[in-house]
RNA sequence: GGGCUCGUAGCUCAGUUGGAUAGAGCACCUCCCUUCUAAGGAGGCGGUCACAGGUUCGAAUCCUGUCGGGCUCACCA
């Protein structure tokens, strides 16, 4: 039983023994710094059931934790607020039950329980991944092994956006003006080759706009007429009905593309497991709007459209199929949820990584899915997360005013070496050691700085006012994995032996580390249940900032003459640079040996 | 206009189900490398928690309204 439950249960006893009331909760809070204590009872809610002062209660209720629980050293009372001291010995006897688990926080999935599908990135095809695309493959890849730590099996995957108009327009552009290039013969990563047709196209589309204009069309008009647009038009349509030219060069076009996301992937170190495909998946959905149609979830109007009425759930009416019978987005994505639980059955609930413009979106689909009947569908979870946001306005690809995510952890990478190279501590280290490292820290940068914001929240980020390596920084606490590491290496102490076995007295800055530690595997399921990496990143900074503070206060080898706490004070910061890596692991950052 | 969401130090962000004098980092100002990595540590400056009411022993947190930003309400995705 963990150290609050105890005191929860005899805080009780005594509440009912000193007063014949019975209290459902008790409530604790970690003790403010400026006063003496390790936990605080706070005794106002207490009030409810017992008449009295504030005070006397949480005195009475002292004296009687001090009596009854060995662990609770002592106590004092401020206001209605009882701090209570825990002996030395219960963080000391914490310490050597996990001190050799390297795993310590972390839940191993069990056998029976329900796996959770994790989707994220998801992007078109058209284009180049951007800084949008970075936040959102973070955090779906951290939030996904953060759901694994925390006990359940986790299958990440993507739902690929392959076709559309957004596709047929880099295709029809390439054709016009492409000469043949290939990734091959012009050096480019493919999806970089596509996005640049991309923006040709919309190039292309404009001027024939203001050519249209000129001749006296309205700009309405102008959009909807310009031939370039409906020779896309008319390329889709081809795509739909299996023209051969066309389908060919859509996949020439999406296997380059798919070539160059490989590499952005394998940059930003997140995987899949399992992949879909929007071509393969935009026809599943019919057959449930005809079920759903049967079992009157959804309704026809004259033209053929068909919907569904969410107004009694206050929502409006939404369009699940069209009236030429054709699919919209809303239609796939019922087929796509039901074709993954179909292949995956083990998989009791979904997460969606998805950008919050779509909100409106995710609730409708959530609740259409509940309408068909599908037990499961109580536990999908939309990840929500704002948007990244230049000081210039939002991102646009077609205007080229993007951040590319190549070039952004490029020059991350870069930013790094300069640092290092400055600082110079990387005597012996080869040109690719040293690469190697640049790419963890700038990447520990990059990642750091996206994840450490909660995911709700929108991100305000400045390209000129480059992302900090110092202070709540990842490579601030890369650094301090890094110091600890140097230690380890130098104490070159076989570091067995337990401390139990004399009476040491805790240093203010050894038990600070051992509390902080003690919350880790909490951290983790808060994190999971919240689906927070922001949880993580924060434990972390103040795991780290406590023990800088500890290395530059207290003495661990070097003047230390106490043989015993060189032990354990060595064991200590072992556990907290394990500590480090394992929380770093799960925001996907590496740390370094050296840096 | 309807719905959702956000507003905390000059800037970037924390702040568990309501709890003590609202915390960090950056920036600015002092100190600390002949002890283990100074990408560090110790301290200082800096707040009407957008505003106004309400709920209660207690509100940055919950409720209502106002102001200000963002998103959304398509036979787009």
């Amino acid at each position: 039983m963990s150290l609050q439950a105890t005191v929860s249960k005899q805080v009780q006893k005594a509440v009912h023994e000193l007063y014949q009331a019975n209290l459902e909760t008790v409530e604790f809070q970690a003790t403010r710094k400026e006063f003496a204590g390790d936990i605080t009872i706070v005794v106002f809610p207490m009030l409810r059931v017992i008449k009295g002062n504030p005070v006397q209660i949480g005195e009475a209720i002292g004296s009687y934790l001090v009596d009854n629980v060995k662990d609770v050293k002592a106590f004092n009372v401020v206001k209605g607020f009882l701090n209570i001291e825990i002996e030395d010995s219960y963080y000391i006897a914490f310490f050597n039950a996990v001190k050799d688990n390297s795993t310590f926080g972390f839940v191993l999935p069990s056998v029976e329980g329900k796996s959770v599908m994790v989707e994220y990135s998801s992007p078109n095809t058209n284009k180049p991944l951007h800084l949008g695309h970075v936040r959102n493959n973070l955090l779906g890849y951290s939030v996904s092994e953060i759901i694994k730590a925390s006990g359940k099996k986790v299958y990440k995957t993507q739902i690929i956006n392959d076709r559309g108009i957004h596709i047929c327009k880099s295709m029809l552009a390439w054709k016009r003006y492409g000469n043949n290039e290939t990734p091959e013969s012009t050096g480019l990563k493919g999806d970089k080759l596509v996005g640049n047709y991309y923006v040709k196209f919309d190039q292309e589309y404009k001027k024939e706009i203001e050519a249209l204009k000129a001749e006296g069309k309205t700009e309405d008009k102008a959009k909807k007429e310009a031939p370039i647009l409906i020779e896309a038009q008319q390329m889709l349509l081809a795509w739909e009905a299996g023209d051969e030219e066309t389908v060919t060069l859509w996949k020439t076009m999406n296997q380059w593309v798919y070539k160059g996301f490989d590499v952005t992937y394998k940059n930003l170190g997140v995987d899949f497991d399992c992949l879909y495909y929007e071509s393969e998946t935009y026809l599943l959905g019919k057959e449930f709007v005809d079920q759903g149609l049967k079992t009157g979830v959804f309704f026809k109007k004259e033209d053929g459209s068909v919907w569904c009425d969410l107004t009694e759930d206050g929502l409006d009416e939404k369009i699940v199929l069209r009236s030429d019978g054709t699919a919209v987005y809303m239609t796939q994505d019922i087929g796509t949820a039901i074709q993954r639980i179909k292949d995956y059955p083990d998989v009791g609930g979904m997460v969606y990584t998805v950008g919050n413009e779509q909100d409106y979106h995710f609730s409708v689909l959530f609740l259409i899915l509940k309408k068909l009947g599908f037990d499961w569908a109580k536990n999908l979870f939309h990840l929500s997360y704002g948007m990244v946001d230049l000081p210039s306005g939002k991102m646009k690809s077609r205007e080229g005013t993007v951040v590319d995510a190549d070039d952004l952890v490029a020059e991350m990478a870069t930013t790094a070496g300069e640092i290092s190279e400055e600082l110079g501590k990387l005597d012996g280290y080869s040109q690719d050691e040293k690469n190697e490292l640049f790419s963890t820290i700038g990447l520990g940068a990059l990642k750091y700085y996206i994840l450490k914001v909660d995911p709700k929240k929108r991100i305000l980020f400045d390209p000129k006012e480059s992302i900090d390596f110092q202070g709540n920084t990842g490579p601030f606490i890369q650094y301090t994995y890094a110091r600890i590491q140097s230690i380890l290496r130098k104490a070159n102490l076989e570091a067995e032996g337990l401390v139990t076995d004399f009476a040491y007295e805790l240093h203010d800055k050894e038990k600070a580390l051992l509390k902080q530690l003690q919350v880790f595997p909490e951290v983790i399921q808060n994190a999971a249940t919240q689906h927070s990496p922001a949880l993580l990143a924060n434990y972390t900074y103040d795991l780290v900032k406590d023990f800088n503070s500890f290395y530059q206060n207290v003495p661990i080898v070097l003047g230390n003459d106490d043989p015993q706490s060189q032990v354990f004070r060595v064991q200590l910061s072992n556990m907290v640079a394990q500590t480090i890596k394992n929380a770093f692991g799960l925001l996907g950052i590496n740390v370094p040996e050296r840096m």
